[in-house]
DNA sequence: CCACCTTTGAAGCTG
DNA sequence: CAGCTTCAAAGGTGG
C-alpha cells in the first residue's frame, strides 16, 4: 500500500517508505509510478474482473473503513483513480491472492475515532463500543461456510449498517477462524444454524447467542473469572485452538479476571461469536480452559477452577507443579497472529502446503503488509499479551521453557535448509516471485516500525517510540526497530538462519544500507550473490535472478507485483528493474 | 513418533 | 544494555 501512495499518498504508510524511495529520485519515482500504474492498472483489471463485484462494494466501504482517516491527498484524487488505487491497496493487503476482507475485523484500528478505542486509561473509548456492540450481534454466525469462499461478501456494507448477518463474517478474527476452513471439517455442523453448538471438543452444547456480547466476558463479580479465554474461541474447533484445550477439557473456570474496558473488548473483538462460548449465564458451560493452557494433566482447584495464580504460585514442590500445571502457551506475537490468519489463504493459493515454505511466504507478506495492517496485528498481538498476562499473572515465557526439545538445526541449518527451501519452493513457484518481490528491506523497516507505531503501541507498549502518528511525517524507517527485526539481520543472528550468512553478510550490509535505499541495494546484494537472496537463508530458484524479484517492493512494484495474478506476467517489470538503477 | 524446518516477535537469559 | 536463545503456529518431511 504504501507504494500506492504515490499516487497520492493515501496511504500514509507510503509516506514512510516514499520518503526513503525518494532518496533515490522522485523523477524516478514519477515516472516509475506512471508506468507501474498503467500495468497495475491492468492487473487491477484482471483482479477486478475476477474479483467481480466484490471488489467495488468492497472498495467503497473499505476506505471507510480501513482507511477512514481522511488523506486529504486522497480527496483530490479521481473517483476512478480512488478505485483504482483501492483496487490495488486491496489487492497488495490481499497481496492479490486475498480478495476478502483482509481485516475486516479490525476496523476499530483503522478507523481514526476508532483507532484507538481503547483510551488512555484503558477504558474503552465509546465509539469502539458501539462498534463492537454493532459487531457482535450474530456471533453465532459461522465464519467457515461465509468466509470459507475467499470472495465471500466483503464487510463493505459493514461501513453503513451492517446487517447483523453479516458482522459474523466480519469478526477481526475473521481470518483467524475461517481461514482455515481446512480445519473445519464438512462434518463440523454448521454451529450458526443450529441455536445450540456442540463444542467438537468438549461436546458440550453452546448457545451462540448474539445479543449476548457480554456475556463472553462477564465482567461482573461473579462472573469473573470463568471468562473463558477469548483466543481459545478463535481457532477453528478442529483445527488447534490458539491456545489448544486439553483433552479432557477444562472444567475449570478462568481464574478471576479483571477485565477491563480495553480487555473485555480485545475479548469481543477477537473471538469470534461463533466460536465464543456464548452461554446467557455468562459462564463457560463448556468448561473449556483458556487456549493457552494444553497441558492435559490439569490441575484441578477444590473449587473446580483452574486458578493461574494457583497453579503459578503453588507452594507445592517445582516438578510437582511443573507436572500438574498445565501447560501455558506463549501469547502469539503479531505475526504469528498473521500467520494464523493468513495461512490458509496462502496455502490455498499456493500447491505448498509444508509450513516452512509457507512461512517464508508470510514472512515476505508480513513486510509487504503496510505499517496499519501490521499494525492491527501488533495491537491484537499487544491485546493478546495483555490478556494473557491477566489470566496467567504468574505465567512467564520461562515456564515453557524447556519444554521443547532443544534444536539443533545449527548443524544443519545451511544445508538442510537449502534443501529443504529447494524442495519446497519449486510447487509454489508460481507465488513464490511474488513473494520475492514483495519483500523488501524498506519494508520489512517499515513493518518493524509499524509495531510501535500503532496508536495502541503508543498507549500501552512502553517499549513503543511515540506513535509515528501517522505515519504520515516520519519515515521511521530507520529510526525505531532494532537491526534484529530486519530481516537480513535476523537472519544473521540467528545461528539457524545465520548459516548462510557468508553471503548473508553482504547483503545484511546492503540491507542495512537499503533502508535508506532499499530498492538499489537490494537489487545489488542479490544481483551481486544471487545465491543468497538478501532476505532469504536460502537462495530461491529462478525467482531470484528474475529481475523484478531483485528489485525491492517500491511502491511501484508492489502495486505491479501485487496482482498476483501476475506473477509471470510477461511482462516483466521493467519497471521493477528501474529501481536497481 | 518426534524433531526439524521456516517465519517474526516477545520474553528470558547471559555476559 | 546488547546479544543470544527459546518459544509461539503449522504441517510436510525425514530419521
Amino acid at each position: 500500500m504504501p507504494q500506492l501512495n504515490g499516487g497520492g499518498g493515501d496511504e500514509l504508510g507510503a509516506n514512510d517508505e516514499m520518503i526513503s524511495f525518494k532518496d533515490e529520485g522522485e523523477q524516478e519515482e514519477k515516472t516509475a509510478e506512471s508506468v507501474s500504474a498503467e500495468r497495475d492498472l491492468d492487473d487491477v483489471k484482471s483482479s477486478l474482473v475476477n474479483e467481480s463485484e466484490n471488489n467495488s462494494s468492497s472498495s467503497d466501504s473499505e476506505p471507510t473503513e480501513r482507511r477512514p482517516q481522511p488523506r486529504s491527498d486522497a480527496e483530490s484524487y479521481e473517483k476512478a483513480r480512488e478505485c483504482f488505487n483501492e483496487a490495488l491497496r486491496r489487492q497488495q493487503d490481499g497481496g492479490g491472492l486475498f480478495k476478502s476482507p483482509h481485516y475486516p475485523g479490525y476496523p476499530f484500528i483503522m478507523l481514526p475515532d476508532l483507532a484507538s478505542p481503547y483510551l488512555p486509561n484503558g477504558a474503552l473509548s465509546p465509539t469502539a463500543r458501539t462498534y463492537l456492540q454493532m459487531k457482535w450481534p450474530l456471533l453465532d454466525v459461522p465464519s467457515s461456510a461465509a468466509l470459507k469462499d475467499s470472495r465471500s461478501p466483503t464487510p463493505g456494507h459493514l461501513s453503513n449498517k451492517v446487517p447483523v448477518v453479516q458482522h459474523a463474517h466480519m469478526h477481526p478474527l475473521t481470518p483467524l477462524i475461517t481461514y482455515s476452513n481446512d480445519h473445519f471439517p464438512p462434518a463440523t455442523p454448521p454451529a450458526h444454524l443450529s441455536p445450540e453448538i456442540l463444542d467438537p471438543k468438549t461436546g458440550i452444547p453452546r448457545t451462540p447467542h448474539p445479543s449476548e456480547l457480554s456475556p463472553y466476558y462477564p465482567l461482573s463479580p461473579g462472573a469473573v473469572g470463568q471468562i473463558p479465554h477469548p483466543l481459545g474461541w478463535l481457532v477453528p474447533q478442529q483445527a488447534q485452538p490458539m491456545y489448544s484445550i486439553p483433552p479432557g477439557g477444562f472444567r475449570h473456570p478462568y481464574p478471576a479476571l479483571a477485565m477491563n474496558a480495553s480487555m473485555s473488548s480485545l475479548v469481543s473483538n477477537r473471538f469470534p461469536p461463533h466460536v465464543v462460548p456464548h452461554h446467557p449465564h455468562g459462564l463457560h458451560q463448556t468448561g473449556i480452559p483458556h487456549p493457552a493452557i494444553v497441558s492435559p494433566a490439569i490441575k484441578q482447584e477444590p473449587n473446580g477452577e483452574l486458578s493461574p495464580a494457583a497453579h503459578t504460585k503453588s507452594p507445592g514442590p517445582a516438578k510437582k507443579e511443573e507436572e500438574k500445571k498445565p501447560h501455558i502457551k506463549k501469547p502469539l506475537n503479531a505475526f504469528m497472529l498473521y500467520m494464523k490468519e493468513m495461512r490458509a489463504k496462502v496455502v490455498a493459493e499456493c500447491t505448498l502446503k509444508e509450513s516452512a515454505a509457507i512461512n517464508q511466504i508470510l514472512g515476505r507478506r508480513w513486510h509487504s503488509l503496510s505499517r496499519e495492517e501490521q499494525a492491527k496485528y501488533y495491537e491484537l498481538a499487544r491485546k493478546e499479551r495483555q490478556l494473557h498476562s491477566q489470566l496467567y499473572p504468574g505465567w512467564s515465557a520461562r515456564d515453557n521453557y524447556g519444554k521443547r526439545k532443544k534444536r539443533k538445526r545449527e548443524n544443519k541449518a545451511s544445508s538442510a535448509a537449502e534443501d529443504y527451501s529447494a524442495r519446497n519452493k519449486k510447487p509454489c513457484v508460481q507465488y513464490l516471485p511474488q513473494e520475492k518481490m514483495i519483500d523488501s528491506p524498506a519494508s520489512s523497516h517499515g513493518s518493524m516500525l509499524d509495531s510501535p507505531a500503532t496508536p495502541s503501541a503508543a498507549l500501552a507498549s512502553p517499549a513503543a517510540p511515540a506513535p509515528t502518528h501517522s505515519e504520515q511525517a516520519q519515515p521511521l524507517s530507520l529510526t525505531t526497530k532494532p537491526e534484529r527485526h530486519h530481516p537480513h539481520f535476523s537472519l544473521i543472528s540467528k545461528p539457524s538462519s545465520s548459516s548462510s550468512s557468508s553471503s548473508a553478510s553482504t547483503s545484511s550490509s546492503s540491507s542495512s544500507s537499503s533502508s535508506s535505499h532499499p530498492s538499489i541495494s537490494l537489487a545489488i546484494s542479490s544481483s551481486g550473490s544471487h545465491s543468497t537472496p538478501p532476505l532469504l537463508s536460502r537462495p530461491i530458484p529462478f525467482t531470484s535472478l528474475h529481475p523484478s524479484l531483485l528489485s525491492p517492493p517500491s511502491p511501484f512494484h508492489q502495486a505491479a507485483l501485487h496482482s498476483h495474478h501476475a506473477l509471470f506476467q510477461t511482462q516483466p517489470l521493467s519497471l521493477v528493474t528501474k529501481s536497481a538503477d
